[in-house]
DNA sequence: TTTTTAAGTGACACTAGTGTCACTTTTAAT
DNA sequence: ATTAAAAGTGACACTAGTGTCACTTAAAAA
């Protein structure tokens, strides 16, 4: 069963006991942060302890290890981020869609690194990591399901090059929203290029 | 300076005691499997050692620690690529260097996740791996340069689009190597999609 | 055969992190 | 005020890795 929080709601709970320190935003915040700064060996308790101010004893009345903790932490981000991505406005054509959704993507850009650290997390011992493990793969899925829609959707329409594997369409989508913008370009005009080399190329024709 | 290798060929040196059990092939090769398998952090002597069938004391007959060796095989590893590259034909027109380069950066495509682990080498206390870490940048600018010098030639020969910045060009070409082929699609037609894409997008005319 | 010397070993003391647990603190309900 | 119970703490025993060093081994040269 799952731990009882502060702020959990139920005819059972009589008390309320002391008030947390910190929120699961706080901690899963602090997770974010050291995940995409350092990756997933460099993360550990005593670190998020000392960056959340709290006894690293405490972390343990709520995950059991650092790998429990980072795949309800994947869970959270994954969560937040496809209901977001069902949030973004369906109706318009293709070309409408496809601004929608690369800007949707740089806006979200960490969820790269984020997903990144899934198949990180090592054959665990414990069964709430593997279930998390076995829900994060559906929403993997999903996700994949969802682009692949916008990207028949784009087919139909004949925008998009019929010769050329989803699977090349939505790697190459995916991997630009990673590349380092060492050189610090302007956002709009960095976005701007790698939507225009996507859609038309880097040759002139 | 350095160490004095079996093979060092000097007048002072008179005797060659015991061979080695390892050469430093054997021990870059090892490092680099680990390092892309699971990063700069999991590295560790140890397992080096172990994966080396030696006692983990004898490395530091070469390395100090950690920080000295991966820093020297960053430099063995680019110094590779370098000659490689430069070994490439550049006689050709831009097309011919363009197909020449993108199959040369797919075929060397690890390259990416090497050079990944420079900026995750921490401020050092020894002269050995300061010193490598600046002459690593220079490489990088090297490598930089010469990439730069071909986006220039595309230019010249107005087959690349003048209004979208070097920086975005060659982000692109590095980040699409790294794209994972999870559905695996046979590597010619994954390149040869990549290639179009870069060329002239996803996008039917 | 003996000597020299680099290569290699494994034990030692040390550090950083883990997981646990009896204990203290804080709060809400009685 | 008292009490129940969750939140939080810090000390303890443990594990995995580090860096060092006196020692053993092997091979080339004398």
């Amino acid at each position: 069963m799952g731990v009882m929080y502060y702020n959990y709601v139920s005819s059972e709970v009589k008390e309320m006991a002391r008030e947390r320190k910190y929120t699961d935003e706080d901690l899963f915040q602090a997770t974010k942060q050291m995940i995409i700064a350092d990756g997933y060996e460099a993360f550990t308790f005593s670190k998020l302890a000392s960056v959340l101010n709290v006894s690293r004893g405490s972390i343990y009345k709520y995950y059991e290890n650092k790998d429990e903790l980072i795949s309800e932490f994947l869970m959270y981000e994954m969560n937040r981020f496809l209901k977001k991505f069902n949030d973004l406005d369906k109706s318009g054509d293709f070309q409408t869609q496809f601004d929608l959704i690369i800007d949707f993507i740089f806006e979200q850009s960490n969820i790269h690194q984020v997903v990144e650290i899934i198949p990180q997390i090592p054959i665990s011992t414990t069964k709430r990591v593997e279930d998390n493990k076995s829900k994060l793969s559906e929403y993997y899925v999903d996700m994949y399901e969802q682009f692949q829609g916008f990207i028949e959707l784009g087919r139909q329409e004949n925008v998009i090059k019929n010769h050329i594997p989803t699977a090349v369409l939505l790697g190459m989508i995916f991997q630009t929203i990673a590349i380092p913008n060492h050189f610090g370009i302007p956002q709009a005009e960095w976005v701007s290029s790698i939507k225009e080399i996507l859609s038309h190329g880097m040759f002139e024709k």
